[in-house]
DNA sequence: CAATTTTCATACGAGATGGTACAAAAATCA
DNA sequence: TGATTTTTGTACCATCTCGTATGAAAATTG
């Protein structure tokens, strides 16, 4: 079939910000809240135990509305991941963009790590990226491309900041950004596996405390 | 209803391993072949998305038989993992009970490592346990247990490693064993983790390397 | 051989699952 | 107001899912 005319952006809001008119019955729910809610749901069951009928209860849309809203469920499950990703991304920025000495910006980073693998009522959630790799990143290469992404986006956050501690003295002349970074993307992914096992949170500071003395040296 | 009878292990071979005499009809397939056969789907699709009739398919043995003989999905899923902590004891024993130097240890158990994560047809594996912890392990108290038994059991056989290493003299005395066993481990679930994302063994040999270094000192 | 025991093989049933058809509802446009 | 557009809500369908009931098959026992 040909496409007749570009969908063009019906849904996006007006540059300065105000909804603009649109044209039939007004959507009985905001897309970005109940994109957040699969994710939720997504985050503490996985793809496969994730059933339409769950996202529909947690989202307050019927299925016909959430197929409409975001396609079927293997692509409702994508726009999650994306969407997990970019919060993930914009609660770190700030500490990985600053020019904070190392050692407070990792406790820093590893801190909002734990936030948000230890959030979730009913238990805490892990890292997306983490879970998506054990799970439907074998089977589906589209996915395994999104989570091979989002590994090497934190290996290379965690390399400029070892490069950027190295030029100012803060490690070894000898020190190895790119090795120090797979350590430091080691250590987030312990935890996350972690935190889904139920290890209390002391436990994981104390992961984090010794993974930094040995990447930074002690004290 | 009341226990009539104790079970009388029936299934138990003779104890000069010759099999005794069964009763009825003898069975079409192996426990142990079968259970392989499980392990290998519940390793690359996990719990939910294996169904029944995979599981019946890839053991050659139809439902009512695979119920009789392992119980429904929950109890397969669960002897599965037993399953395969057993077999990744066996293939680690020898590496961690062995007195070699610590270095040539770490070397041999993080190949071996990947020898499993990186085996199967039609892609890696990965480590079983980390793909629990990122499904079953939260809604599931039982499995989840198993879980962090199967991380702490890592912790601890690199603990002692590492303790005897010190013993030894091949670490500093400053050296933490706990802390180097958690860090050996955040790499074991590294390799795991990325292993399921694709990564080539190259690249996770690299990661050892590199984590070895760290934790022993370079050379 | 007849009785007993155990497993196999087919088939079924109740319920869940992913996706969709269709008409009513609620807005804008002319 | 009447036509048009878009979303909602119900109901449905074909398929899959897990588990089990049932009788035939294959072995041992006496």
């Amino acid at each position: 079939m040909v496409q007749k005319t570009v969908s063009s952006d019906r849904g996006a809001k007006s540059p300065d910000g105000v909804a603009p008119k649109r044209r039939g019955r007004p959507r009985a729910y905001e897309p970005d809240v109940a994109l957040g809610k699969a994710l939720d749901l997504f985050r503490r069951d996985g793809f496969a135990a994730t059933s339409l009928d769950d996202l529909s209860a947690a989202t307050g849309m019927n299925r016909p509305s959430l197929y409409g809203a975001f396609g079927d469920k293997r692509e409702l499950f994508i726009k999650t991941y994306e969407r997990y990703r970019a919060d993930a991304r914009a609660a770190m920025q700030d500490v990985f963009k600053g020019e904070l000495p190392i050692r407070t910006r990792l406790k820093r980073i590893y801190a909002v790590a734990l936030d948000i693998y230890l959030a979730g009522e009913g238990g805490p959630r892990g890292c997306f990226t983490v879970m998506t790799a054990g799970s439907e990143a074998m089977a589906d290469p589209d996915i395994r491309a999104m989570v091979t992404e989002g590994l090497t986006e934190l290996d290379k956050a965690f390399a400029s900041c070892f490069r950027i501690a190295k030029e100012k003295g803060e490690l070894s002349g000898s020190a190895d950004p790119a090795a120090l970074a797979q350590l430091a993307s080691a250590t987030i992914h312990t935890i996350a596996i972690r935190a889904r096992a139920g290890a209390p949170r002391r436990d994981l500071e104390a992961i984090v405390k010794n993974a930094i003395d040995l990447m930074c040296g002690p004290r």
